[in-house]
Parts: C-alpha cells; structure tokens; sequence
DNA sequence: ATGACTGGCCGTGCCAGA
C-alpha cells in the first residue's frame, strides 16, 4: 500500500481480539472500516500464517504482518504504512510454539515501533498454565525494557488478559481469585508500568466500568457483566502525544460478535 | 432459574477461552 507521506495528523491505534478471523471475516471487514485506524494489532486470529485473509484485508489498504497458528492463538499486525524490522515471537520463546507476541516499526512521518500481545490466560491457578503466564509476563518485560533503552515512540497494544484495578470489572467478589485479577498477574502488569511505559486508557480516560471483553455466556452482554483486559501500553515519547482513548462497544452488539470489542488509542502529530 | 456460549477439529464430544 502506498504511504502518503504527505498526511499529518492523528495517528489511530487499535487492538482487538477477533476470536478466530475465518469465522467472523464480513464484521471483522465492517468494524475495520468503521474504526478507520493506521495501525491495528489482531489476537486470536485462529489460523496458520498463509491461511490469513491478505487479499481481503489489504483491499481495505493495510499491509499485514502475520504470525499465526492452527487452531489456537495467532497475531497479525494491520497497518496504513509500510512496515519494517518484523519480528515474531518474544526474546526468550525458543521452545515456545504459541504465536503470541508480533512486531514491527511502522513507518508513519515519525516512525512508530508497534507491538502486538495474546497474553496468556493462565487459568486454572495456581497451576502449569498460570505460571506459563507469569512467566510470558517476565519476558515481555524483559523486551520492553530493552525497547525502552532506544527510547523511542512505541506501543505494546494487546489482549493482556489482565484486569488492572478491582472497577475495571462488573463484580471483583466474582473474579478476585481468578488468574486474570490475582496478585501476582497485577504485580507482574504493574512492573509494565514501573518501566516507564503509560497504560493509554488509565491515562486518557480512567472511568470505573468501561469495559473490553463480555463473556459469551450467562447473557453477560446483555447485563452489563464485561472486564477490561485490552490495553495499550505506551513509551514516553508515545504517551506525549496521547490524545484520547476510544473503546467500541459497538462491537460487541453486532451478530456474531467476538467477545472482545477494539480499543483505539489516538496520537496527536509528533 | 443453581439455567442460559463459541470456535476449531477428523469431532458425533473434547479442549480452550475468560
């Protein structure tokens, strides 16, 4: 796609959770429309890399970055300017088969290094796969302080499966011993912050409430039962230029929703 | 109402998600 290196202006971040992209390809293409962002990082796209749907995508003018996976996890990187430096997988993931972490610099008028994250689970905790998380959190702030050191703009934006305060829920009482809530998931989520790095929403919005992802189950949706999980988190030399922060609810009501809506972080002109 | 889902897969139930 060409880069029109004329533009000046915001720069729109998102990230989404789309619950496998096969299934929902016609809303993903609506929603991607309708947000009309420069940069979008998918989780849960649920296909191998040369299954992903270029052609459709790129129609919409994005350039796709893809790390994918059979039947399980998978990330993609969408973005209106090219895209250099791709990295897949986290410092560390030797040994690691899960397509959770993709990486590029996008090259706007100012450069701008995008990272994409599918964040462990980690239920049932305690337990194999929570220590998997905490461990996956230990090397995604590993990277990120090596990020940091280049200091440059940058975004980790992703699903962090991590609830960071008790009202970024509908019922702490219900989730607190969950792996998403627990200490240990908040501390390591926490070091995140300590680096440096700016929580977009808790620094643009900070409303009690507003939430990412409603359960599928329960009729979660209908009774406003959501958490807030998706986050963006931002160098320095990115958080300066914060402007706003959107979540798209809307997305949530459509027909054959995923269970995650996109959350959009806005940029003002370096 | 102690109820209520969804996607992928060689599958007619199970795993995983959160």
């Amino acid at each position: 796609m060409a880069d029109n290196g004329a533009y000046t202006g915001d720069m729109r971040v998102a990230t989404w959770n789309v619950n496998s992209i096969k299934a929902r390809l016609p809303t993903v293409l609506d929603v991607l429309k309708e947000i009309d962002c420069d940069v979008i990082c998918l989780q849960e796209i649920k296909c191998e890399t040369d299954a992903f749907p270029y052609l459709e995508i790129e129609d919409l003018g994005y350039n796709c970055a893809v790390h994918g996976q059979k039947s399980y996890n998978g990330v993609a990187l969408l973005s209106r300017h090219p895209l250099e430096d791709i990295r897949k997988g986290l410092p560390g993931d030797d040994g690691d088969d899960q397509a959770r972490y993709i990486e590029a610099l996008v090259l706007a008028e100012t450069p701008v290094r995008v990272g994409g994250i599918y964040l462990p689970n980690g239920n049932p905790a305690p337990g194999d796969k929570f220590d998997y998380k905490i461990s996956w959190m230990n090397r995604l702030e590993a990277h990120a302080r090596e990020l940091l050191a280049l200091e440059e703009p940058f975004a980790l934006a992703g699903d962090y499966n991590t609830i960071p305060r008790d009202v970024d829920c509908w019922d702490i009482a219900v989730w607190r011993d969950d792996a998403l809530a627990l200490p240990e998931t908040r501390q390591a989520f926490q070091r995140l912050k300590w680096l440096g790095l700016t929580e977009a929403f808790e620094a643009a919005d900070g409303r009690a409430h507003e939430y990412s992802f409603w359960d599928y189950q329960a009729g979660a949706w209908q009774k406003g039962h959501g958490i807030r999980i998706d986050h963006l988190l931002l160098s320095p030399q990115a958080a300066d230029r914060l402007e706003s922060v959107e979540i798209f609810k809307k997305a949530r009501g459509l027909d054959k929703p995923s269970d995650h809506v996109p959350v959009i972080a806005v940029l003002g002109d370096a």
